[in-house]
DNA sequence: TAGCTTTTGATAGTAATACTATTATTTTTG
DNA sequence: CAAAAATAATAGTATTACTATCAAAAGCTA
């Protein structure tokens, strides 16, 4: 995907980080490493620590970045969010049938990630594959509540009231379009994640995509005018 | 929810603990109130450390049950499902009806639970919550193709290849079975969580139950043979 | 370019976690 | 009652998740 400005910047809650890592190299290089750090030896292993040693850099200076880890995995799930809300709001701005737009949007999310070149230190296919491994773990916690009020789930808040809004406007006599729009945004995580760990539990595979999946469980769906 | 039988026991995987907690008063002691700790505390902050101040006993000692609070949390999480794969067999087995027995399982597994006096130490109403919160962190780790491979999801994929059987029945020429079934068990979880703590992003509510929801999704999906 | 500010690095230290090991004491049971 | 099993007590280790302090380097500015 090809943006038309270079400096584009996908804006997240700044409560996530102490110092933006777009403002200098090393954070950059936070960032990145953390990405690929995460991916390979997934969150619970991964420290500020291992970090600093990967990238010759010391623990102390990581956290003038960031609090900890888990708010660093706030600030990249939270751009991962805002990333692919950017594509959606892009791709489906310029359609007026609202059920190829709902098409398209489900097309968006659902399918596999692609490199975006506009983000030279974000790997954006390892980035989603630790938002399916990972995102989870950011909001089932105990501070849930507070992180809430405080803004971090903002940008996937939006993202879902989004895919409603195109819900309603394709049906607005569905009764469960809030519900819908946030199963299909948690259950492709959740699909993919099968498909790599447990293959018998879905149908997703080489063959079947999960876009061809939700696209036939949300629409037969808002067909429907019976049932509940 | 009665049983015949007074010694009627839940079996879990014999390797998510060193000793068989039920085998003992303190074992039943350390899983009573672990259930009541993981849920009060949330499940990083909970140690074996606090849970033996808790119950009067040693830390050493509960290592003598559980390897780690992983383990515990497997074991837990596996109880509260084989727990409701019995509610499912035992309720749906006599329905010969294939759309009246998957209305009913999908009615069973997305219904608020109730306690089941049947067994004393364990709280089941606490134990969902615990299942809500805490069950995805289960499987969400490097470990988790070696741990499958040992069988500790085995009781979660027997329910959920129960449902696609149930699945099947109804609609034999749906397309995609695997991903309904995984989508119903792991979405009501979500949906449950959702409600406390999300209350914009889902319909499910004192009005709307997640049962209505589930039910309408899963039979418009059977009924339509069109799209995808 | 000297001098000031900002950033980064190095070192040290703390409380807690997640254990393991050993030994002592209590309880069970044959 | 003696032996075995279970539990408790104590101590110890490596690691984590930080905080604090000070030194060094880099950048910027008069």
């Amino acid at each position: 995907m090809k943006h038309l400005l270079k400096t584009f910047k996908i804006a997240v809650n700044e409560k996530t980080y102490v110092k933006d890592p777009d403002s200098s190299e090393l954070g950059k290089k936070i960032v990145e490493n953390s990405i690929l750090m995460i991916q390979e030896m997934g969150f619970e292993s991964f420290t500020f620590k291992k970090l600093g040693d990967k990238i010759g850099s010391n623990e102390s200076s990581i956290y003038r970045y960031f609090e900890n880890k888990h708010k660093l995995l706030l600030y990249l799930t939270s751009w991962y969010w805002g990333w692919l809300e950017y594509q959606l709001v892009f791709s489906t701005n310029s359609i007026s049938d609202p059920e190829e737009k709902l098409e398209k949007a489900i097309a968006l999310i659902t399918r596999p990630v692609e490199m975006d070149a506009s983000f030279e230190h974000i790997n954006e296919m390892l980035l989603h594959q630790i938002v399916v491994n990972e995102y989870s773990k950011s909001y089932l916690t105990k501070e849930v509540d507070t992180e809430n009020k405080e803004g971090y789930f903002e940008i996937y808040k939006r993202l879902i009231t989004r895919m409603f809004e195109m819900i309603v406007a394709v049906n607005k006599d569905y009764p469960y379009p809030h519900s819908l729009a946030s199963t299909v945004l948690e259950g492709v995580l959740h699909q993919y994640f099968l498909r790599e760990h447990f293959p018998t539990l879905t149908d997703c595979n080489n063959q079947v995509t999960p876009t061809q999946y939700f696209t036939h469980l949300v629409f037969n769906s808002l067909k429907a005018s019976t049932y509940g």
